[in-house]
DNA sequence: GTCTATACGATGATAGAC
DNA sequence: GTCTATCATCGTATAGAC
């Protein structure tokens, strides 16, 4: 609660990053295509181009790094729910076509937020489980049957584990063509009398 | 591979459990249980009831450590595809009740690898890929459909994430109806004409 | 605001006694 | 086979210069 003010803490993109937010940008990053291990404070220092000091004026230890991410993430979550209600092809399909493996802002966060949650951060699987919660609040809202929103999140839920768990080449789902197939099955889930 | 000679890396019971077996044990817990930070050699020692000397001529190293959890899920998981194929309701039933979070010794195992994949250990990513080729090839030996049995293994992979990664209360199937019910959604799926 | 230097604890591993 | 030192290394955090 002593590091200086946020820029609002969203993720726009001003025209110099601000150190606030490469080092941020730079945890996720040593998080998401490394390890919790590897996300030391002089790797992410050394990532963002400033000195561990330099780091530390900014966040005042780990866990406000931590912190910084978590918020960061509740952000992008919003933002998330609000472009699954509006997608043109529903919310079912938005939702299995952005649990698959790419490399966008949200998917890194997400990954990053896993590794913090296994490595015993009480913080990141609170934040996990609610971003499920929100998640499956929407898909209930448009397929009515809960047993079948339920099953939706659990493939999303699968997707993600892979793109965090598994050697990259192990993809199960690797293009449009299979997304397109795999949301016609569940549409024919829903497709209850 | 200057340690002992394994007692034929089965996980058999004997009448007392081996010192061997014992640390295997207690490091699958550490790992399981808590986190991979939490599993360190005077941990593990600990919780075998052997010192950190005592494990170190059982296990030369952490990676020995790492070899010997990864040697006797190979065993685990033939069994469990044996299993599998000679389950009574069929495999794609005895896949997802066995996805279902339980404290059996397969989950247990399966979820310590996951915490030593997601530590960047590139042994356990690939054990964890390997299992999930196996499992994948029975299911698509039954279902037919390539794209059904891609998704069935998702869900389990769903489930197990969720295990691993939130917090124990925010289990999405609970119980035995839940499991009826999304096996009966499966089987829907796999009805094609 | 950012840097260097340093204290301190924890962890993986070695050496050698019993 | 199992134990008790002991060591080197690394990671977090503090203090204080610029």
């Amino acid at each position: 609660m002593s590091s200086p003010a946020a820029p609002a803490s969203t993720s726009s993109a001003a025209p110099s990053r601000s150190a606030r937010d490469r080092i941020l940008d730079a945890f996720e990053d040593l998080l998401a295509e490394q390890s919790e291990r590897a996300a030391t404070l002089e790797a992410v220092a050394a990532r963002a181009g400033v000195s561990k000091g330099g780091l530390l004026y900014h966040f005042a230890s780990k866990d406000a790094l931590v912190d910084g991410v978590l918020e960061r993430f509740a952000a992008d979550l919003a933002q998330d729910i609000e472009h699954m209600r509006a997608a043109p092809d529903g919310p079912v399909a938005y939702f299995l076509r952005t649990s698959i493996p790419s490399d966008n802002r949200l998917e890194r966060v997400i990954v990053a937020i896993a590794r913090l949650a296994q490595a015993s951060d009480a913080r990141a699987s609170d934040a996990l489980a609610d971003a499920q919660r929100q998640w499956l609040s929407e898909l209930e809202a448009v397929v009515g049957d809960r047993m079948v929103a339920r099953t939706i999140m659990l493939i999303g839920d699968g997707m993600y584990y892979n793109t965090a768990l598994l050697p990259a080449a192990n993809t199960v789902l690797r293009d449009e063509t299979d997304l397109q197939e795999l949301i016609g099955l569940v549409e024919r889930l829903s497709a209850r009398d």
